[in-house]
DNA sequence: CCAGACGTTGTT
DNA sequence: GTCTGG
DNA sequence: CCAGACGTTGTT
DNA sequence: GTCTGG
C-alpha cells in the first residue's frame, strides 16, 4: 500500500519530466499524507496537462458526507473497472500523481519502523491515480480529491505486511494513462503491474516521518538503532 | 418496490 | 478500541 | 500511513 | 449515481 510519499525534487525538473507547461512552484517535500492538498497532473478542458493542487483522499461524488467514512487513499488495480467509487473515474478522471519516493512500515516490537522506497537513480515518477470531484450536501464549493492505485508487491516490497504497493508508471505507460480515450480505458489496466525491484532500493530511515509534523530531510535520516541496509 | 451499501488493509 | 486530523 | 484524542462541567 | 439484498 502507499499512504506517504516525497517530492523533493526541484520544480523545474519534474515539471520538464511531465511536459507541464505552466511553472508550478512547490517546496521540497519529504512527508506528504493523507487529507493534504497535493499535486497533480491531469487533462484540462483543453485536453493539455494541467498541475493542480488535489485532497488525497477520494471521496465519491454520490457520497453523504466526507465524516465518518474511512479515507479511501489506495484503489486496487485489480477492481478499480468494477468499483462503483472508481469505475466512472477509470474512463474520465485518470491522473499522474508525481512523487521520487514513499514510505512503508514494519511493526517492530512497539515501534513502527518507516523505511523509504525510491528509484536507484533517484528520479522522479507518476503514481497511477484516479481524481473526483464531491459537492459538500450543505453547498459551497466542490472538493477534489484523488486516490492512489495500488497494485500486487514486487519481490523487494513483499516483505511488508500486506504485499500491495503503488503503481508507478514506466515508460509510455504514464503518457497513455493519461491520454488514453475513454472507450479504450479498461485496456489500461494490465499496464498497472509492480516496477521492477531491480531498478528501486529500499532503506530503513527515522522514525521522525511517522509523525506528518516533520517534513524535511530529517525524514530520511538512517534510524539510530542498527540498521540494516537492503537493496 | 425500497433500503442500504458503495473502499482499502489486515485481524486470531 | 475507534475515530479524527494531518 | 501514523499520531493523538477520546467527556462534562464550569472556569484561572 | 448504481447495484445488491430483502
Amino acid at each position: 500500500m502507499c499512504g506517504r510519499f516525497t517530492l523533493r525534487t526541484p520544480t523545474e525538473r519534474w515539471a520538464r519530466q511531465f511536459a507541464l507547461e505552466e511553472l508550478p512552484l512547490f517546496a521540497p517535500r519529504y512527508n506528504m499524507a493523507p487529507t493534504q492538498r497535493l499535486p497533480v497532473v491531469r487533462l484540462s478542458a483543453n485536453g493539455t496537462r494541467a498541475c493542480d493542487e488535489l485532497r488525497w483522499g477520494f471521496i465519491p461524488s454520490w457520497s453523504a458526507g466526507e465524516k465518518h467514512r474511512a479515507p479511501l487513499i489506495n484503489a486496487r488495480a485489480e477492481s478499480i473497472a468494477e468499483k462503483p467509487s472508481f469505475r466512472d473515474a477509470v474512463h474520465f478522471r485518470r491522473c499522474l500523481i508525481p512523487a521520487d519516493g514513499f514510505y512503508e512500515w514494519e511493526q517492530d516490537g512497539r515501534q513502527r519502523q518507516p523505511y523509504f522506497v525510491s528509484r536507484r537513480d533517484d528520479r522522479p515518477f507518476a503514481f497511477a491515480g484516479l481524481w473526483e470531484s464531491w459537492r459538500p450536501p450543505e453547498g459551497g464549493p466542490a472538493i477534489e480529491t484523488f486516490v492512489i492505485v495500488t497494485t500486487e508487491a514486487n519481490a523487494l516490497l513483499s516483505r511488508f505486511h500486506d504485499g500491495r504497493m503503488p503503481v508507478m508508471l514506466q515508460g509510455d505507460h504514464g503518457e497513455r494513462w493519461l491520454f488514453e480515450e475513454s472507450r479504450h480505458a479498461e485496456d489500461l489496466i494490465p499496464l498497472l503491474g509492480a516496477y521492477p525491484e531491480e531498478e528501486l532500493t529500499c532503506v530503513r530511515v527515522s522514525a521522525r516521518v511517522n509523525s506528518v509534523r516533520h517534513d524535511d530531510p530529517s525524514c530520511l535520516e538512517a534510524p539510530l538503532r542498527t540498521q540494516t541496509l537492503f537493496d
